[in-house]
DNA sequence: TGTCAAAATGTAGTAAACTTTCAGAAATTC
DNA sequence: GAATTTCTGAAAGTTTACTACATTTTGACA
């Protein structure tokens, strides 16, 4: 449960208040974001009491006027303790379940930052800058990744393929040439055909850069490695939120790219850009 | 730049509001927390305007009405600010521009978060509970995020496609029957044919969720909104930070689905994430 | 420059919101 | 069991949010 300012302040008075206005007070702290939006009639309806005694449940709590709860219940609702995260369980209210994925998500990306010095980016950039093409393989929810840095890639004018299925990664190794590379999105770095590809990618000249566990085989065979530690999915409700650091990790290198590519790049994404709002996306 | 979800959206449409709305925003920017806690009648006296200019204001910006903007700026402000975003130039370092990138992620997640708890994700889980099948829809970067969420979604057990193309989303929002979901993700919400897309599919009872700028057609088509403001992308060389918070809500409200959905569901992710750990990711 | 349609803005009115007052009911005290 | 206090809601008073409609302004075009 998080800690919320506001409601821990009723929750402390609940006892000395008397019996209508307890229901109030319980009420707001079963629903507080139905009660930060309601109004005075629907909460005294809501509670099977009158208007007044919902005012004065809310004087009582130190407040001015009915308004001012429901300034103060979503100032609550909004002000996160921290991003740590915890597993959702099936006990969950929806809201507290939306809340926890919304932070695990936040906090993926807060370590994914932070660790972002010590990843091999400038060589990443200068391969890639040199690259014939680039394809991006990965499967499952990766391949949504790769299809996403393609869509961001090939802007910047280098040929550029997505590949989601072994056999097609493997055909693409198989007849890579030098300067071509071949990145590899894997969560665990375990499925055996994504190594052979980086062997077969790298025995051809080309270069294959993995973004995957640095524990696995696919990150010994890389040429170039983004280490992404593996997280557990202690629940079977939370989705992965470590795509999410990929994609945005994706962005950084691709912002990279651009920078380093110089003003020819730039012209590219500056009409690429102009083509999309003489439309409307 | 953006640090405040309500705040920028109204930024971002400043300059095509009339004379008199423009001073109201520009007040309501000037002044964030007086205007959170101001009745109609002070606003307009404070901008020099009638009341319901203010109030055309509030519609125009995507808001129900004026209490919705008090409580929006509450929100706004009651969140931590702390991953200042700037845009990326060309004469950035490498590792200064990867970080403003990182940085702009995280802040996009942030705000969504603040917004999470106005967005209709109750109402979508009742709608989406009962679908008959799901479609979700979007071009270009937002068609990967329907792709992904596709991904998620079709573990649930409920049939669920991914719509590339305008063609293709026009054809099934023809052909929709009651109880289809049909999901938009557009950036603008500014192709003409989402619009279509969303009446056709009303039409024939589907129902129809937006994920889009609210001040749209295809906002205002939509059975279901979640809005999301339009972020302009002011240097050639910034990505898209929105889509990973698109990204983040379509989790949110996968998990939020899954634990309406019960221990069928519950089961069929258990099922499912087993056959994957037999092999590795 | 004049005419007209569209957009912008404000006036006036209304329904619903919030707040206060007050009197009766319930609980507590003596 | 009467007096006192506390609790409660009906009703009335005020303010607020919103709507409909009228007026003004703007801008396009002849």
């Amino acid at each position: 449960m998080y800690f919320y300012y506001m409601l821990e302040q009723i929750r402390q008075l609940l006892p000395q208040l008397s019996p209508s206005e307890g229901r109030v007070a319980q009420w707001v702290l079963n629903h507080p974001k139905e009660a930060a939006g309601a109004t005075l009639a629907m909460l005294s309806r809501e509670c099977k009491t009158s208007e007044p005694t919902v005012l004065r449940f809310c004087k009582r709590v130190g407040l001015g006027g009915f308004r001012e709860l429901g300034i103060r219940l979503t100032e609550a609702l909004s002000n996160p303790l921290s991003y740590v995260h915890r597993d959702v369980g099936p006990d969950d209210s929806s809201s507290d379940a939306i809340l926890k994925v919304m932070d695990a998500s936040i906090q993926s990306l807060i370590d994914m930052r932070a660790g972002l010095s010590s990843m091999p980016i400038d060589r990443s950039v200068a391969i890639l800058k040199k690259a014939r093409q680039i394809a991006l393989g990965g499967l499952g929810a990766s391949g949504h990744v790769a299809g996403d840095a393609c869509h961001k890639f090939f802007r910047l004018g280098i040929p550029c393929s997505t590949l989601v299925d072994t056999p097609t990664i493997l055909q693409f190794a198989a007849i890579a040439e030098a300067n071509d590379v071949l990145v590899l999105l894997s969560h665990t770095g375990r499925w055996p055909e994504f190594a052979t590809a980086a062997r077969l990618a790298t025995a051809r000249g080309a270069t294959v850069i993995a973004i995957t566990n640095p524990d696995s085989e696919l990150a010994r065979e890389a040429s170039v490695l983004f280490p992404c530690p593996v997280i557990e999915d202690t629940s079977i409700y939370t989705p992965m939120s470590s795509r999410l650091a990929q994609l945005a990790l994706l962005d950084a290198l691709y912002v990279a790219l651009a920078l380093a590519s110089g003003e020819q790049a730039a012209d590219r994404l500056r009409i690429s850009k102009d083509a999309l709002r003489r439309q409307a996306v």
